[in-house]
DNA sequence: TGCGAAACTGGCCGGGTGGTCAGGACCGGA
DNA sequence: TCCGGTCCTGACCACCCGGCCAGTTTCGCA
């Protein structure tokens, strides 16, 4: 806590890099009326810096999963996914499997936040 | 530029509520090798904070509840979970419930993007 | 002191998911 | 012409998920 009343300013860092982190972590270290977050703690506010991955050479996603993608972002089963597009469940799956490779995700979940955090899909 | 060669670290704002920008502004004003960025300048790192008070009405999420919905948002199984929190498959399920019924979603899936959309969490 | 909210645990079960096999059709490039 | 990629479909199976029922403890608040 600083000299008056004012409690400090928590601050959380979650930058990428950890050069950045660590000379953000120094800078900010001991300055008066600000405190970075212990772990776990909740802070008034975030240090945010991700890396810019490079992403639309690197996965090349086809059309038909692009499709597929969109849907499952919408929460959408393999079954309705299916009875949209009109393909079969097998069909889906197929597509599903492919998405979970090139994303390298273990989950529907998980490719979902990969390609949204790649950019290639927007919430 | 500080004394030395290693250039500022800029750093830009992103912080809903004014009285605390304007704290931190104040404080982070003048440290040596660091500068906020001008408008429209390339950030190093952002500073973000999330208007508390927005989503608190509209959806009141538990502690132990974002707890689970981070580790969902990386695609972690109730398995996973369950192992990382250190508590019952049950209780992870508990909870993911409480979670698709709060965020009206259909499926883990779908409540992650829905809380992505909603800034609950940080992709 | 009671009462609700939060967190936690258990069992059960239908349906969904992901992986692995197998195949066929189409199309463009080597 | 053959090869690879895309898209499609089928079957099988272990596992996961979400919803249902039930219960416990702890904590703060009226």
């Amino acid at each position: 806590m600083s000299a008056d009343n004012t409690p400090d300013i928590v601050l959380s860092l979650e930058v990428d890099d950890p050069a950045l982190a660590d000379r953000l972590a120094a800078l900010l270290g001991n300055i008066a009326g600000l405190r970075l977050a212990s772990p776990g703690e909740q802070a008034a506010a975030t240090i945010v810096a991700r890396d810019p991955r490079v992403m639309p050479d690197d996965i090349a996603l086809t059309q038909r999963e692009l499709d597929v993608l969109a849907l499952m972002a919408e929460g959408a089963s393999n079954k309705m996914i299916a009875r949209r597009l009109g393909i079969s469940v097998h069909t889906v799956k197929f597509h599903v499997g492919s998405l979970l490779d090139k994303l390298d995700a273990t989950g529907r979940t998980d490719a979902v936040a990969h390609a949204a955090r790649r950019g290639v899909i927007e919430l």
